[in-house]
DNA sequence: AGCACGCCGACT
DNA sequence: GTCGGCGTGCTC
């Protein structure tokens, strides 16, 4: 009698369970470990990862495999680790984990040609020896750390702590050399913001021909073509967002992070995956060297460093010795003069730059005219009809438009509620400071960059070159000139507004407003021109603020630390987010009450620790005609975890979908 | 995740 | 009488 050979299959679904499949004969002697498989599932065909042959099957209806669909085992020891750690640290299925890894939309296309392999580990073959500055005294030492970490092949991790024009990225290329000398192979990581022309055409001169391009544009084909020369060598770095922690290098020797700090590296959809921690456990496995970089760390890894868990490496010094801009920051509470949008300081300010021919940027993070529409009368505050926020006027079109979705609607002649045609608009946007910059200064030429100028093509790159040749004088608008931008006649970057960002209802805000003004007073002062940066606010006495005008990333640390671990948020205790979404909003209710209940029986039977915070409406309790709630755990994270998994095990409860987010951004 | 099956409300 | 709403369960 002949044996049968069967192999257990995930899939890439949310089920947490393998099937099992029969190998047809005319497959037999191929190897099915750890490669991609077509079978068919339910009535439709799925590929799926088989990861071991089993001698019996598990089922009594099996099915015969379709189609192989590598030629080689792709999923490595090291990476089906990886897989495994997501899957349980982000609450989602193995299938699910490898799909974000080796995405089954990254098949081999109809037309596709394979091409002879590269030699690999040829040292310094692929580097250019042309354009390599010196490095200055911190960057050299910065570099000897790291270089010895790479002989060491610890799978050591730093974090490179430089503040704005420090020379991270001389730091991060050396080392990426010092790797590829050795015959190993780099992935470098940006926010998708940062990943511009002017830095891929340098990292491309330094290293010809050997490095990948990830990002979210390229087609399928392109895709694929990368992925494959990152498998077989011919591809020795990946530059990339996010996703690129995945290229599939078998000898990587260094991870880089730059701007580790950012929001951008966690993945908002199903795997809600942190690429910092990814990148920490990726390069434990692959016995890498990872450096994460930012001028602002995150409060975890500036944490992790005092811990020594990581090693932290400092560049305090600008590469030009040029001094950091001076920041004044501008009480409003104090009287108004010509305006009640911008202080008389920031008036004079801009009076001399235009006066001197410099150039200046006025940050505001909110885009539209005014965010908010009242009655006078009753004080009914306009609201989106599907989404619970205030509706914001747009003065070009006259209409009030949502930001969370695509509602927009005419201006009320009449208030709903009571009649009164005495409605009127109150707070200020960046459509409104235009106006206000413009009555100011008649003279000056301004131009607004934000979601709503910006949206079409070409728009943002055109700008830039626009505010380089100094087609005009002031740049305004919102989080996206915040970064990146270099402009030598800069001299002066003026804040309208710290106070929104700093007083969000989240444990963040203070952090993500240190980032923000850190990163906008770093636009300005980059030349022998020197520069000034002004912030208004009504609470100039904040820590976060007070810091933010020192440029002391410790001082605002040492304050912010304090008060997490007081509260008892991360880094000293984790979160976990249960967000449970309806259109239905008396059944959401009930369920995130049942749901809740579940978790105190499971705390209380378990004799577990952690906290349940709610259940709540969430902060902004519609979106697009869906209500949500959530339910906010606080512990250690192996108490979260086995709490969610214990309790929150299918996708839909009462009616309502649920989804985990782990190490929430935000808990709005 | 899809997709089928199944059981209750308002329509030609 | 049926069309269709979404609640539940299954997929090797």
């Amino acid at each position: 009698m002949i044996t049968e050979k069967f192999i257990e299959v995930v899939l890439p679904l949310p089920i947490d369970k393998p099937f099992h499949y029969r190998i047809p004969k005319y497959l037999e002697n191929r190897d099915f470990t750890r490669v991609r498989v077509t079978v068919p599932f339910g009535r439709k065909n799925l590929t799926g990862y088989s990861i071991k042959a089993v001698e019996t099957p598990g089922f009594p209806q099996i099915k015969d495999i379709h189609s192989i669909v590598d030629e080689n085992r792709i999923v490595t020891d090291e990476l089906l680790e990886l897989a495994g750690w997501m899957s349980r640290n982000y609450v989602c299925s193995l299938g699910e984990a490898l799909n974000a890894i080796f995405p089954v939309s990254l098949l081999p296309p109809k037309r596709f040609e394979a091409q002879p392999r590269a030699a690999e580990g040829v040292p310094g073959a692929v580097i250019s020896s042309s354009a390599w500055p010196a490095l200055k005294v911190h960057q050299a030492a910065a570099l000897d750390r790291i270089s010895e970490a790479l002989e060491t092949n610890a799978g050591e991790s730093f974090l490179l702590h430089g503040v704005t024009s420090s020379g991270k990225t001389e730091v991060y290329l050396s080392a990426i050399k010092k790797a590829l000398e050795k015959g190993r192979s780099a992935i470098f990581l940006l926010p998708e913001i940062s990943l511009t022309p002017q830095f891929i055409d340098i990292i491309q001169s330094r290293f010809p021909g050997v490095v990948g391009i990830w990002h979210s544009k390229l087609t399928k084909t392109q895709r694929y073509d990368i992925w494959r020369k990152a498998l077989d060598g011919r591809v020795k770095i990946m530059l990339g967002a996010r996703s690129a922690i995945f290229a599939p290098f078998k000898r990587l020797g260094i991870i880089v992070v730059d701007e580790e700090h950012e929001p951008s590296y966690k993945q908002e959809t199903r795997p809600a995956y942190q690429t910092r921690d990814l990148a920490l456990k990726r390069a434990k496995l692959s016995k890498a060297v990872l450096i994460l970089g930012s001028a602002t760390p995150s409060l975890e890894s500036f944490t992790m460093s005092k811990a020594g868990e990581i090693k932290l490496l400092e560049l305090p010094e600008r590469i030009d010795g040029r001094p950091l801009p001076r920041v004044k920051l501008v009480d409003l509470k104090l009287k108004w003069a010509r305006s009640k949008i911008l202080s008389a300081e920031l008036i004079s300010a801009i009076t001399k730059i235009l006066a001197k021919r410099e150039q200046a940027i006025i940050f505001l993070n909110r885009r539209g005219f005014s965010p908010g529409i009242m009655c006078a009368q009753c004080s009914e505050v306009w609201q989106c009809p599907s989404c619970s926020v205030s509706l914001v006027y747009h003065k070009h079109d006259t209409r009030l438009a949502c930001h969370y979705c695509n509602h927009t609607q005419a201006w009320p002649a009449k208030c709903p509620s009571c009649g009164s045609d005495n409605v009127s608009i109150f707070g200020v946007g960046t459509q409104k400071v235009e106006e206000e910059i413009k009555r100011l200064f008649p003279q000056g030429r301004i131009f607004r960059l934000d979601r709503d100028t910006a949206s079409k093509k070409g728009v943002y790159e055109k700008t830039y070159q626009d505010f380089k040749a100094e087609e005009f004088d002031i740049l305004l608008g919102t989080q996206m000139i915040a970064k990146g931008f270099d402009f030598p006649r800069v001299t002066l970057v003026g804040v309208i507004d710290a106070d929104t960002a700093l007083y969000q209802p989240d444990f963040r805000s203070p952090e993500r407003t240190f980032q923000l003004l850190t990163q906008v007073s770093g636009r300005c002062g980059r030349s022998e021109l020197g520069g000034e940066v002004i912030i208004q606010t009504k609470r100039a006495e904040h820590y976060t603020l007070q810091a933010a005008k020192s440029h002391d990333y410790k001082v605002f640390y040492d304050q912010e630390i304090a008060l997490r671990r007081q509260m008892g948020y991360p880094p000293f205790k984790r979160l976990a987010n249960i967000k449970l979404r309806s259109k239905n909003e008396e059944k959401l209710k009930l369920a995130a009450e049942e749901i809740s209940a579940k978790l105190i029986k499971y705390r209380q039977d378990q004799k577990k620790e952690f906290e349940i915070l709610g259940p709540t409406p969430s902060a902004r309790t519609k979106i697009q005609g869906m209500f949500r709630w959530q339910i906010l755990l606080k512990g250690e994270i192996d108490a979260l975890l086995d709490a969610v998994n214990a309790c929150c095990e299918s996708k839909t409860f009462g009616g309502a979908q649920i989804t985990i987010d782990v190490d929430p951004q935000s808990t709005l």
